[in-house]
DNA sequence: CTCTTGTAGTTTTTT
DNA sequence: ACTACAAGAG
């Protein structure tokens, strides 16, 4: 296309802000670059830069420019500052987002590759257990030596790897349970086909095993995408390396940025190998180092890259700044974790004197236990605060119930979701009707719900059991119809209105009853955003995270990995001591390796911190409940001298003893935290499903059977009528007529009964 | 089938 | 210490 290669002087303006290098990285736009951008060096300026000037050069359309995050949070960013470049055109830019969000709009194009419907749903972490637990059940296996967790974990990391369950190693598959892991990987996989879902993994798996087996798939997203890029490169893993490497192998038009000091997601199958061989990978790459910080003062830097200089593995690089030296890192050392959160609290209130605006502070933690101890105190100075992170607004149990509701009326294979709210409200359905109903939809390879809808109709269970399934499933096809007509909100609140969840809850007296109700009334109005049902279920199985209303300044308490990508003029790091941070965990169990990224966390965040940052350790801890004396973390000590100032309270006898007297009772432990009300049980649910009339039903349900004819009842070849059968219940029979798979059968004890099949054997 | 009691894991970090 | 889940009683 056009080749006038830019000269320093025919710089269009708007890139006049940025520096040399920088500026490089924009217009380098034909082959391989590599950026290393240290903390606070203006990256996301110069990606988004890039971006917005491929698209002014009519190098490609938005549409024709893949740009991966990790985050939401920063795909986000930067299709707001993208916008702000280019205006409405970044409207056009499907492919900006995670490598999750990503991949799944193209595995709805071509899911059937991999055996699932395009309607597919995408389960989270809790849904993953459930339904490893229930395999490892089925399997026999003693749950308490192979935790779900445990092999959820080996899941997780294999397909971390780009490994299906034909590539484990003998190693991988001693894992669990005494070389079991591949068939329980295996089957697990099975169990997601048949529940016609998928979880986080395999949307990058599943596109990865398209790519690499079906040509004419690549090339068509080869052929798309002119240019990709990359943000945060460090924390790729193998699958994403690899799905990558595939996209962009054709054109080069690679551009990956990334710093190798930042790179703490190794946990999660993150290799900073990848940032390390990106040159191998990409013969000819360009590497521009982006050096000059614009974020902190000298201090502040110099701490922070005299600590990261004790790692050992690193690409390194030196960072300076022009800003004017300010203040020291302070390091102050208290006595407990409760005058820990007092002296935050008295340093916020400080600050917040001499004028500086409560967003600018943030506390940075370790680990998300450490935030109760900050919240506690700053409820009890009222001090306005926002904790990043913690109890998502989508992993609340009436969320999770509403939307199991609408995976149900959106994909009937969804059996997680049927299990989870076919006696909530409580209607009197239990662990006797869950088993009839899972012994039928295993027989006949069915969803729960389409064994729910036969069972309604014979006499497995008892008549008011059954009846209660039958009213619940002409519910479920009723909303299901009104789902083509009706807004995803709408379909909601009748969902609510009709199903006894509203009454539920009206009639809980509980605490968190009203509260409960609000958040549905919430989510109800989150859904108004959404044309159709799938793309808000996508919206929330993706996006979980909860940009809650901004009502007023507050003070940010979050964990130091989601701070990555934030910057602050204040910042406060508790808890550096030896077993909080490091972790014990990271000492115990991840050797150097694992210290080095702990270190690099330590430098995330220091570097979050523009003007002041504040390091604090406590000498006693409370941990499992139990107390603790600590030291403080080798981190402080390997901060250089001259870039800290240390005030410690304990050295004085009289802060010692003060500190003594003072903590021994915190006046409001018990007006904190509320508790939970136990007498919300019997609610209007169960009412209702008394007096509804079930008797006027049938008819309805009979009805119902047709319309789910989708799910294909098979009949039993090997019963005929006139066959001797026996039955569990009912003992022994002669069949009388058989209907599909419902068969009427003449009990020699019990009578005749009409029964589905697979709940008899051939005697 | 629901409520109570006992036990074990939990405290890394995210999509 | 606290919670969440499993097992057992009513």
């Amino acid at each position: 296309m056009t080749d006038h290669p830019l000269p320093a002087a025919a710089v269009p303006n708007w890139l006049s802000r940025l520096n040399a290098p920088q500026r490089e990285a924009v217009l380098t736009t034909e082959g391989p670059v590599l950026m290393l951008a240290g903390a606070g060096t203006g990256k996301t300026a110069a990606l988004t830069h890039r971006l917005a000037h491929l698209i002014r050069e009519r190098r490609a359309w938005p549409s024709e420019i893949l740009c991966v995050t990790f985050t939401n949070k920063a795909a986000r960013e930067m299709r707001h500052r993208v916008g702000q470049l280019i205006g409405e055109a970044v409207e056009g830019m499907p492919w900006l987002g995670t490598f999750h969000s990503i991949c799944a709009r193209m595995l709805r194009r071509h899911a059937e590759l991999v055996g699932l419907q395009s309607s597919f749903t995408i389960i989270d972490t809790d849904d993953q257990l459930r339904v490893l637990k229930a395999l490892i059940q089925d399997q026999g296996l003693d749950e308490k030596r192979w935790p779900p967790r445990q092999l959820a974990g080996l899941i997780d990391g294999w397909k971390n790897r780009g490994l299906n369950p034909d590539d484990l190693t003998p190693i991988d598959n001693e894992a669990y349970a005494n070389g079991r892991g591949q068939q329980m990987y295996r089957l697990y996989q099975d169990r997601l086909k048949a529940l016609n879902a998928c979880d986080f993994g395999d949307l990058l798996l599943h596109m990865l095993n398209i790519f690499r087996t079906d040509r004419s798939v690549l090339e068509q997203y080869q052929n798309r995408f002119k240019y990709v890029m990359v943000d945060e490169y460090q924390d790729t893993n193998a699958v994403q390396y690899l799905w990558l490497r595939l996209l962009a192998q054709t054109r080069k038009n690679i551009c990956v940025v990334g710093d190798d000091d930042q790179s703490i997601y190794s946990w999660r199958g993150a290799e900073v190998a990848n940032i390390l061989r990106f040159e191998k990978d990409f013969p000819g790459a360009k590497v521009i180092r982006l050096e000059q910080n614009y974020r902190s003062t000298p201090q502040i830097l110099a701490a922070a890259s005299g600590l990261i200089a004790a790692n050992s593995q690193r690409l390194g690089k030196t960072l300076w700044t022009e800003l004017n030296a300010g203040e020291k890192v302070r390091v102050i050392g208290v006595w407990d974790a409760p005058e820990e959160a007092r002296r935050v609290g008295e340093e916020i209130e400080r600050l917040e004197r001499e004028g500086a605006p409560l967003d600018e502070i943030a506390i940075l933690v370790r680990a998300q236990y450490q935030t109760r101890e900050f919240e506690d105190r700053f409820i009890q100075i009222g001090l306005n605060y926002r904790i990043v992170g913690g109890f998502r607004f989508y992993e609340r149990a009436e969320i999770r119930d509403a939307l199991a509701y609408l995976r149900v009326i959106a994909q009937p294979a969804d059996d997680l979701a049927f299990e989870r709210i076919y006696n909530q409200p409580k209607r009197g359905l239990g662990a006797k009707a869950l088993e009839a109903m899972h012994r039928h939809a295993r027989r006949m390879g069915m969803p729960l719900a389409a064994a729910a809808l036969d069972i309604a109709d014979s006499d497995e269970l008892p008549a008011r059991a059954r009846n209660t399934i039958g009213a619940l499933m002409a519910d479920f096809l009723r909303w299901r119809d009104m789902a083509e007509s009706v807004t995803p909100s709408e379909l909601l609140r009748t969902v609510l209105a009709e199903s006894g969840y509203d009454a539920m809850l009206k009639a809980d007296r509980s605490a968190e009853s009203a509260g409960r109700a609000d958040n549905l009334v919430e989510l109800a109005r989150a859904m108004e955003d959404y044309a159709t049902l799938p793309d808000f279920l996508e919206h929330v199985a993706l996006v979980m995270d909860n940009e809650n209303a901004n009502e007023g300044e507050k003070v940010t308490i979050m964990t130091m990995h989601a701070a990555k990508g934030l910057e602050f003029n204040h910042v406060f790091l508790p808890g550096w001591e030896e077993g909080v941070f490091p972790s014990q965990r990271s000492l115990d169990e991840g050797g150097l390796a694992s210290l080095e990224e702990e270190r690099r966390l330590a430098y995330v965040g220091i570097t979050r911190a523009r003007r002041r940052c504040t390091i604090l350790h406590a000498a006693n801890r409370r941990i499992y409940g139990q107390w603790t004396s600590s030291i403080p973390s080798r981190f402080i000590e390997e901060l250089p001298e001259e870039t800290i100032a240390v005030e410690t309270t304990l050295t004085g006898g009289a802060s010692l003893w003060r500190a003594n007297w003072s903590e021994s009772e915190d006046p409001f432990a018990h007006v904190a935290r509320d508790r939970p009300d136990r007498s919300q049980q019997r609610g209007p649910g169960w009412q209702r499903a008394l007096s509804t009339g079930y008797e006027t039903k049938p008819a309805r349900v009979a009805e119902s059977t047709r319309s789910a004819a989708s799910f294909a009842a098979k009949p039993r070849t090997d019963i005929t009528v006139g066959a001797r059968v026996f039955h569990d219940k009912f003992g022994y029979g002669e069949v009388v007529a058989q209907e599909g798979n419902k068969l009427e059968i003449a009990f020699e004890q019990a009578g005749t009964k009409r029964v589905i099949d697979s709940f008899v054997k051939l005697a």
